[in-house]
DNA sequence: GAAAACCCTGTAGCCGGTGTAGAGTCAAGC
DNA sequence: GCTTGACTCTACACCGGCTACAGGGTTTTC
């Protein structure tokens, strides 16, 4: 199976398969005569897993460690557990963390409910002012985001 | 006031004053005869302005915006209002999606309350089935993260 | 036999910074 | 007067997780 059909069948885009193989999370495929990569259906299903735990939003490094588990000699799936754990802990947090910004908004924007001349605007008033009062998104691991 | 002094006084590390105005939000210094900038109490003020709305996690973009209203002749606040509207949309959304994620995540870890052997674990063999039944968080504009 | 669709490598860009290298400047202490 | 340390400057590379080129080769389709 060429590049081309593996991303139509695991609905990754071409570039994103490369980009899996060359941060190593994908092994090189064989390539044929003429250079093009090779996949099998190992390839396919590794791919799947990947993008299965993308949608879960984990991390890149998080999904490298659960395939070097889903690899390895079979022993407990204790290491599985704790990552998944750990990860949802993340989700959780950035959730908290996220509510708290929304009360913030939401309070400042009710300082302003209908439109003023902007130099009596509240809005702008009290992003002047030194009214940190709110709880505020720290700058630290976050769960991913923008674009 | 030299830009180790405006750092501390706003608790922005220098290297960000740097990188704010290089990106045109905060307008260039004054140069003192050495090279050093020289900071005035109106820039302090606007780049506490800028931390405020960081906090709230607004992007670069849309401070750029605020910045350009707050230094417009003075009219009615009606953008203001438009654009932090949009900011509350946009992070409203993204608390859906990562709470719709933790729902997915909690039901995947519930596959595994203990430890198996590894290749009965029910999280692995999940994550490797086709079971995208989720609700998956989609990879668009989220609202920031990740470090 | 030409055009469209596919494949390759390599590189740059996105965001919001962070961290480095290598150099210059200034004040205090010996 | 000389060293040490704290501060400043510019210019650049790096982070994650892709995405989008440029510039070429190959295969399929009409």
């Amino acid at each position: 199976m060429r590049i081309g059909n593996l991303a139509e069948q695991t609905g990754t885009p071409v570039e994103t398969i490369r980009f899996y193989e060359r941060e190593g999370l994908l092994p090189a495929a064989q390539r044929s005569e003429n250079n093009y990569r090779l996949y099998t259906a190992a390839h396919a299903d590794r791919l799947a897993f990947i993008r299965h735990c993308r949608n879960l939003d984990m991390a890149l490094d998080e999904i490298r460690s659960l395939l070097r588990l889903r690899d390895a000699p079979p022993q407990d799936c204790g290491e599985v557990n704790a990552l998944l754990d750990e990860h949802i802990g993340h989700v959780g947090q950035r959730i908290r963390e996220l509510r708290a910004l929304e009360g913030d908004l939401k309070a400042l924007r009710a300082r302003c409910s209908v439109p003023h001349a902007i130099e009596e605007c509240g809005i702008l008033n009290e992003l002047d002012g030194s009214a940190s009062h709110g709880s505020s998104a720290s700058p630290h691991r976050h769960i991913r985001g923008a674009h």
